[in-house]
DNA sequence: GCAATTTATTTTCATTTGCAAGTAAATTTC
DNA sequence: GAAATTTACTTGCAAATGAAAATAAATTGC
């Protein structure tokens, strides 16, 4: 019979955990601008990055693309950012900060740090950058696993990526 | 002017990034089983504490409560848990695994035990160990901040909690 | 260089979500 | 101890989501 799984030393729970919560606290913050947390995902993004196609955005914020793709509307109707065809390729979108999407950028991104700040309250400089470093390589190694599952077609016990996306929503 | 965040060192990024990836893998594996994310999360709750109220589970899961009122319907249908008025508080549910849940839990659980692992693939005991701590207290810190805000009521600038549970879903 | 295929995004439609209103039991107040 | 309030959950309804179909541009094969 399977041992019963701890449910305070499993990564996938403390994980999912810390994140719902400091998304729960930071959009709560957030609304009374009228920015949501999927906003504020694509807003660093393109802050960070400057310009996307709608899939390459999907991908990046596990948002989904037809959620996103309409999500992009009401974010260029708010003036937030600027969703033009490209010019080499008729079919792709081109996505940017406006400037006023820059500004609430700004005025966001310290909201964001204190919340940040919150959560490592506590730990000395050391922790923090290997807390950093641990979740970093937790990804790569997930990412790492999941392509490979996608190459040699997914040995039945694993199903590769392209299945539905699962119902499965963005957390922190 | 705001300096401009550094995605790859920004906490919430990193775990939200982390969780998701490691929920949509997890998730798309389970979906064969007829179980989705938000079930394994009830199932492994009720696992791990034997017996749960509605808005006990509710809380502990992030799964609002009408919609989790609704999944364990599902759920009962699918036989795997018992949901039965309490007899003490005749307005209350008590919630609990069937046998039948329980192997299916006990048969989720090595899954979920594989994709933690993968995530601490390339880790050593104490990196892991840290990683696992560090979570805790990241959460321990976000929670204590937000009963906080609670009491006092909210300095204007940090909305405490009741307030809409905010457009956010839980992730892995 | 044109038909067939692939790629990039949008839109449709059925489902899911979550807030708010509703129901029902317990507790408090007078 | 009956009315008023609170607590625990359920349900109605409007909005959000996501899978699949539709659209439209680019690329490939001949």
């Amino acid at each position: 019979m399977a041992r019963k799984l701890i449910l305070q030393e499993f990564l996938p729970y403390l994980l999912n955990r810390a994140g719902v919560r400091m998304g729960v606290m930071f959009s709560r913050h957030i609304e009374s601008l009228g920015i949501t947390l999927p906003m504020w995902r694509v807003m660093i993004e393109l802050w960070h990055r400057g310009e996307f196609r709608l899939g390459e955005l999907a991908e990046r914020t596990s948002i989904d693309l037809s959620t996103l793709s309409r999500l992009l509307v009401v974010m260029q109707k708010k003036g937030l950012i600027i969703r033009r065809r490209s010019t080499l390729d008729k079919r792709a979108l081109s996505l940017a900060l406006t400037p006023d999407g820059l500004a609430m950028s700004e005025r966001i991104a310290p909201i964001a740090m204190s919340y940040e700040q919150v959560a490592m309250k506590s730990m000395s400089e050391a922790e923090v950058k290997m807390l950093k470093r641990l979740l970093q390589q937790a990804f790569d190694n997930l990412e790492a696993a999941d392509e490979g599952a996608q190459q040699k077609g997914a040995p039945e016990s694993a199903p590769s990526k392209p299945m539905k996306q699962s119902k499965l929503k963005a957390s922190a």
